[in-house]
RNA sequence: GGUCACGUAGCUCAGCUGGAUAGAGCAUCUGCCUUCUAAGCAGACGGUCACAGGUUCGAAUCCUGUCGUGAUCACCA
């Protein structure tokens, strides 16, 4: 039994002698360092059920629990606050169950158990891949792993939008104007490619619409009316009518995109277990909508079109079906999750999707919902903040856009010149040096993402680069490194338990926080937030390297403090790396 | 205009299921490499927690209002 709960109920036992009173829980919090003791009592929700001063009642618990817990060593009371200090066996104790379990903090997976599917990244296949998307990924990833590692099954997902009236802007601009090209003659990454042309479609729509004005049309009509724009509408609708070579130029250009799409996520470090594909979902929802209108929770319009009034739950009105009887994006997303639960034995849907999309998801998870299915309960946004740029928003028909591919070159870069400057890695050979600065560049940068609260929106600026000093990936992991160096060197057997130990207050805090790991990850997972990660490890880190300063660990003076020391530098090197492989970032052996 | 999110040190962020004197990093300044990696450590400086009310023994945290920023409210996706 832990600590803590042994403590909770010794204390409720104690304030029914002493008082009386029956209660079923009490408050605890970690002691602050300017106070002695390991672990606080809050006294004062007591006083609800126990009149009297706060003092002489924690006084008097803190007396009970001393005289009937051989692990409390000793109390003190400050304004209505039990500090109780802790015999140093039970930080041992703790120790050393902490350092034999191997796979310490991750939560053995429950048998039998539904799936979580978390889907993220789902990007359009005309442009490449840019930081906004990185943030999703980063975060999707990392949830997933952090779910996984909470004691659950998960499945990870991503729908590609790969049909639309913007694929066909690509592809039409590229058979107007691209000669031929592809990835091969130009050694262009596909995704770049088709990205580039997909732009090049946009000046010529907005030349054609300035001449149009200049012709006398309002600007609504010349907006409708270019003719490179109804060109692509022609190629929809025969993409629609599987016209064979519009399909065979959509397969080939979108391929080209996939082996782009894979290269970045490659080195991303991101995968999936299944993708579902626009062109082969954008029909479904259609017989749900019928239903739907059999049981009244849609309504047909004069002009056919279908809605569902959700005014009364504080949102508007909103279109299911088009008067055309086609569906929208809500049709497809409706039929979509369905479909996800069929196929899975599915506990719970996770979407990563921006923030700008939160009214999207409430609507979604009202009408399914309403359409009465259980697990409409079961279904989370994960809403995170735009990465938005000092001169707003990012736009890749702008050309403001930061590029995935080229942003983690520019961290390897980074990563690299910090490290030549710093000159510790003489018996690398090259390859190893390059893969390392990958590394470090990588967690740079990912660890600079997911750090921040997922809600909180991310100002991005391109000229300040991100940093490798101070709460940064590079910081920890060179922490990581020091630790594997020490385990290098130790030259003695370490596995053994050490008796008798005297524990200083370094070792000692090192030991509190090791406690809180399997704690931070049921959170983290709890509020799909990798940021927690994150800032625990940080402070697991600066404990460690306090320690690491403070004392000697190798040239400690007697082989139990060598042992000892050893070990915790081996297991906070663990957590280190399990925590950050949650964050989907790689630790070097050196750096 | 309606709805939602955010506002904490010069900058970037923790803390938000109410608890003790609001914490880190960057930047600025002081020290520490003849001992295990100085991408480090120790310290100094820096605050009207946007503002105003309210609830409470206690509010950065919960409630209301105001201001500021952003998003959203398409027969777009």
């Amino acid at each position: 039994m832990d600590f803590q709960k042994k403590i909770e109920i010794t204390a409720i036992n104690g304030i029914r002698e002493i008082y009386h009173v029956e209660i079923d829980s009490v408050e605890f919090q970690a002691t602050r360092k300017e106070f002695e003791g390991d672990i606080t009592l809050v006294i004062f929700p007591l006083l609800r059920f126990i009149k009297g001063n706060p003092v002489e009642i924690g006084t008097k618990i803190g007396e009970y629990l001393k005289n009937n817990l051989p692990e409390i060593a000793g109390f003190n009371v400050v304004k209505g606050f039990l500090n109780l200090v802790a015999n140093p066996s039970v930080f041992l104790e703790s120790f050393k169950d902490i350092y034999q379990n191997e796979h310490y903090g991750i939560a053995n997976p429950i048998e039998k158990a539904k799936s979580v599917m978390v889907e993220y990244s789902s990007p359009n296949t005309n442009k490449p891949l840019h930081l906004g998307h990185i943030r999703n990924n980063l975060l999707g990833y990392s949830v997933a792993k952090i779910i996984e590692a909470s004691g659950k099954k998960v499945i990870k997902t991503q729908i590609i939008n790969d049909r639309g009236i913007h694929i066909c802007k690509s592809m039409l601009a590229w058979e107007l104007f691209g000669n031929g090209e592809t990835p091969e003659s130009t050694g262009l990454k596909g995704d770049k490619l088709v990205g580039n042309y997909y732009v090049l479609f946009d000046k010529i729509c907005k030349k054609e619409i300035e001449e149009l004005i200049a012709k006398g049309k309002t600007e609504e009509e010349a907006k409708k009316q270019a003719p490179i724009l109804l060109k692509a509408q022609e190629m929809l609708l025969k993409w629609e009518a599987g016209d064979e070579q519009v399909v065979a130029l959509w397969k080939k250009m979108n391929q080209w995109v996939y082996d782009g799409f894979d290269k970045t996520y490659k080195a991303l470090g991101v995968d999936f277990h299944k993708n579902y594909y626009e062109s082969k979902t954008y029909l479904l929802g259609k017989e749900v909508v019928q239903e739907g209108l059999e049981k009244g929770v849609f309504y047909r319009k004069e002009d056919s079109s279908v809605w569902i009034d959700l005014t009364g739950d504080g949102l508007d009105e909103k279109i299911v079906l088009r008067s055309d009887g086609t569906a929208v994006y809500m049709t497809q997303d409706i039929g979509t999750a369905i479909l996800r639960f069929k196929e899975f034995n599915l506990e719970s849907l996770i979407y990563t999707v921006g923030n700008e999309q939160d009214y999207h998801f409430k609507v979604l998870f009202l009408i399914l919902k309403k359409l009465d299915y259980q697990w409409s309960d079961h279904l989370f946004h994960l809403s995170y903040g735009m990465v938005d740029l000092p001169s707003g928003k990012m736009k890749s028909r702008e050309g403001t856009v930061v590029d995935a591919d080229e942003l983690i070159e520019d961290m390897t870069n980074s990563a690299r010149e910090i490290s030549e400057e710093l000159g510790k890695l003489e018996n690398y050979n090259e390859s190893e040096k390059e893969r390392l600065y990958r590394i470090i560049g990588l967690g740079a940068l990912k660890y600079f993402i997911l750090k921040v609260d997922p809600k909180k929106r991310i100002l991005f600026d391109p000229k300040e680069s991100i940093d490798f000093n101070g709460n940064t990936g590079p910081f920890i992991q060179y922490t990581y490194a020091r630790i594997q160096s020490i385990l290098r060197k130790a030259d003695f057997e370490f596995s053994q338990t050490v008796e008798n130990y005297q524990l200083n207050d370094k070792e000692k805090s090192l030991i509190k926080q090791l406690q809180l790991y399997p704690e931070i990850i049921q959170n983290a997972a709890q509020n799909l937030s990798p940021a927690l990660i994150a800032n625990y490890t940080f402070e697991l880190v600066k404990e460690y390297n306090s320690f690491y300063q403070s004392m000697p660990i190798l040239n400690a003076d007697t082989m139990n403090e060598k042992i000892f020391r050893t070990q915790l530098s081996f297991k906070v090197g663990e957590v280190i790396k399990s925590a950050f492989e949650l964050l989907g970032v790689e630790v070097p052996e050196r750096m």
